[in-house]
DNA sequence: CTGCATGATTTTAG
DNA sequence: CTAAAATCATGCAG
């Protein structure tokens, strides 16, 4: 109420200023303003009748509205007055442009939006979803393999954050759209009744644009809150350590003790490895890295342990041997001692590889396990000499390898190799 | 609650 | 890059 006054207040004497501002080159203007003119005396009152109608309109029911709308449609003065308010436009609007004009990209939307886009939130279209979050879950790990096994919860979590974006996004977009076209509808219907420049609606819309740009911003934000919330939960889950099962731990440390001599699993024995043990390649990278660095650290502390394992694979390679030379010829020229047990193909294998390939160092070792063997099948438990442990592997696998021969090592460790009393070593 | 075992991660060295 | 070494964090037995 008080505006639409101050409105007409403002409006009316401005009303008069075709006649003292219009350029007088425009002959259309001219003319308009003889029109104007003819009915002298009136045209202010008339002017303002006319807006006073218009202000009225708000109040009138639609159909009221309509007929009215119509009706100064038609009135004789309307395109005297429509020229009018051209005029009164082109001076106020461009006064009022350039105060505010179209602002450089925001800076936090565009962060938010590098944001989305690394965790593959946004980005590609629903097809490569999957594939950016995976990328996004493996770069957030770090580790550039595999675990997509424990990613895959994150990955259904991330897709499940990316749909309601793209749901919501979608709404708003269409929301925005609708929006703009009503108002622009609307700004076209009245650029009947008022001067409205395209430059004008053009404003309007950029200005919905902004509002529902920064509704969109809250989404994006709150949805890279829900990323980094879920990041930060995978992350934890990611670092609670479960043990592995007795199986494969098992498993993994009979490859570890009977390949004690180059404990470095290739990548297809690590595959293999993993598979047996239903976990990671990674894991079983893990789990190597951190056995040969306590081993190495403590070997006293695994000497059970070497010793247990080296009894069941010897056993069962044993078995094994024994089925297959039950099967195949005889033919293991190596096997000097024909005993319980023949020559397990697991201490072969290993052999080989703990001497590279040289065959000469062969027998003294295998004799050396055999020994080994024997002592701790039979559990006899003090080896004279030896400072209470056995140590199977131990001493004929460092005789050929290096991969700990890191200085102090043992020295630190309980049972330090007993060099005397000991068959094979370097012995021949 | 504590200490140790152990899987995972980070840092360092080659 | 890989492996070693250091460190972190959790699970679990006592």
């Amino acid at each position: 109420m008080d505006e639409q006054t101050r409105m007409l207040a403002g409006l009316t004497p401005l009303g008069a200023l075709p006649q003292a501002d219009v350029g007088e080159s425009d002959p259309v203007r001219k003319q308009q303003q003889q029109q104007q003119q003819q009915p002298l005396g009136q045209p202010q009152q008339d002017i303002g009748d006319i807006l006073q109608q218009i202000m009225a309109i708000t109040d009138e029911s639609l159909d009221e509205a309509q007929a009215r709308k119509h009706a100064l449609n038609c009135h004789r003065m309307k395109p005297a007055l429509f020229s009018v308010l051209c005029e009164i436009k082109e001076k106020t609007v461009l006064s009022i442009r350039g105060v505010q004009e179209e602002d450089p990209p925001d800076p936090q939307i565009m962060r938010l939006d590098n944001m989305l886009l690394a965790e593959g939130v946004s980005g590609p279209e629903k097809g490569g979803g999957s594939a950016a979050a995976a990328a996004a879950a493996a770069a957030a790990g770090g580790s550039p393999n595999d675990g997509s096994i424990e990613h895959s919860d994150y990955r259904a979590k991330l897709a499940q954050i990316r749909q309601i974006y793209h749901s919501e996004l979608e709404k708003y977009e269409q929301a925005c759209s609708e929006f703009t076209n009503h108002v622009m509808n609307l700004l076209r219907e009245q650029s009947r009744t008022r001067p409205i420049s395209p430059k004008e609606i053009e404003r309007m819309v950029a200005i919905i644009h902004r509002k529902f740009s920064s509704i969109q911003m809250q989404l994006k934000q709150s949805t890279c809150e829900a990323v980094m919330i879920l990041r930060s939960r995978f992350l934890d889950a990611r670092r609670k350590r479960r043990n592995f099962n007795k199986q494969a731990t098992e498993v993994l440390n009979e490859y570890f003790y009977s390949h004690l001599s180059n404990p470095y699993p290739s990548e297809e024995a690590k595959e293999e490895l993993a598979k047996k043990c239903g976990i990671t390649v990674s894991q079983v990278s893990n789990w190597f890295g951190n056995k040969r660095i306590r081993y190495k650290k403590n070997i006293g502390k695994f000497q059970e342990e070497a010793n247990l394992y080296a009894v069941k694979t010897a056993v069962d390679a044993a078995n094994v041997s024994a089925q297959a030379s039950q099967a195949n010829s005889p033919a293991t020229p190596n096997s000097g001692s024909p005993g319980s047990f023949s020559m397990p193909r697991a201490a072969d294998t290993f052999l080989s590889l703990s001497l590279n390939g040289e065959g000469i160092n062969v027998a003294p070792c295998l004799q050396a396990q055999v020994d080994t063997l024997h002592r701790a099948t039979h559990l006899t438990g003090g080896y004279e000499g030896l400072s209470g442990s056995t140590q199977y592997p131990t001493q004929c696998l460092d005789a050929n390898s290096n991969w700990q021969d890191g200085t102090n090592l043992s020295s630190l460790t309980s049972p330090p190799r007993a060099p005397s009393s000991n068959h094979s070593d370097t012995s021949n």
